[in-house]
DNA sequence: TATTGTTATACTCTATAACTATA
DNA sequence: TATAGTTATAGAGTATAACAATA
């Protein structure tokens, strides 16, 4: 379900007072996060989920990573991680290799030839992205991100604007 | 767990590249809805949730608003909604009233004097949005809120700003 | 003892489908 | 037939705790 970005239930709405809410945060960052899965999930379909795409993009930029730094970068716990990498690499899409030199750990990276599929995964992603911001200027839309980024804590010295 | 803004897993982060993730309005807001929720559950503990204290907004803005009509205002299924608003009524905080006029429906009320408690949850909430707001300048904030409502295509005619 | 990763388990949020009662 | 609300059920995403293997 959910398409566009026009809402469909804005018809019903309509008479609906929202009090504060649209002053709160929490508020519409809950609502827009829900409104911009539902169209990653009908753009990208069974392919991957927003945090599969997000395992496999920060796997690829840090070839060898291991769990619990993933975990780390990710803010999760090391157990959400298990059955999510597992899945993926049931798939076909990631390799994990335990290290010589640590045998606890195990290096992560894209499966050797899955790099055209997430390549692809990737411009259909970026396609929708797009997508939900044709509501934003360009201006907007970049000062959106850096304010997210600026409430995360981020664009301080980290891992925000450059970053690759 | 998680407390305030400087994010604890930040030194584990450090030295991971996130690639094009920073540049994603998806990821952002999946990751400022987490850290914003781990706030508000730290600072309203057990009292509400955050999908809690909004369906008692929504009906304090709205009183004898219906099930249905409150699921759309949120855009979810009326089934989400039932064992919510069950919880809340069981807790002393709502009253649903069947109409006279028309027997499938229920209007939705604050309980006779909840008005008081709900008067408290929405201080400490507004206390929790300033907290969360901090690292951001008052402009920054309203921008911010303003964007996030362009995204859901509101501030259009309808619901947004000034609505009530 | 401490760390990595897995597993078992539980909780929350959401949806779909089937039901009831009313219209 | 259609609508309001409830219930049963399932799936995703998250966490905690306990564990095995390794250090």
């Amino acid at each position: 379900m959910s398409n566009g970005l026009p809402d469909p239930a804005a018809a019903q709405r309509e008479d609906v007072s929202y009090g504060p809410l649209p002053g709160y945060l929490g508020h519409l960052l809950r609502r827009a996060q829900a409104r911009v899965f539902a169209d990653f999930a009908d753009a990208l379909g069974e392919a991957v989920s927003p945090a599969e795409f997000g395992l496999l993009t920060l796997v690829a930029a840090n070839p060898g990573i291991t769990q619990v730094r993933l975990a780390a970068a990710l803010s999760l716990d090391k157990s959400t991680l298990s059955p999510a990498l597992a899945r993926l690499t049931r798939r076909g899409l990631l390799k994990r290799e335990r290290l010589a030199s640590d045998g606890r750990l195990q290096a992560l990276r894209l499966a050797p030839g899955a790099e055209a599929t997430y390549a692809t995964l990737r411009a259909r992603v970026e396609a929708h992205e797009a997508r939900i911001a044709a509501a934003l200027s360009p201006a907007e839309h970049a000062e959106l991100l850096r304010l997210l980024r600026l409430l995360l804590g981020w664009d301080l010295p980290g891992p925000s604007a450059p970053a690759r």
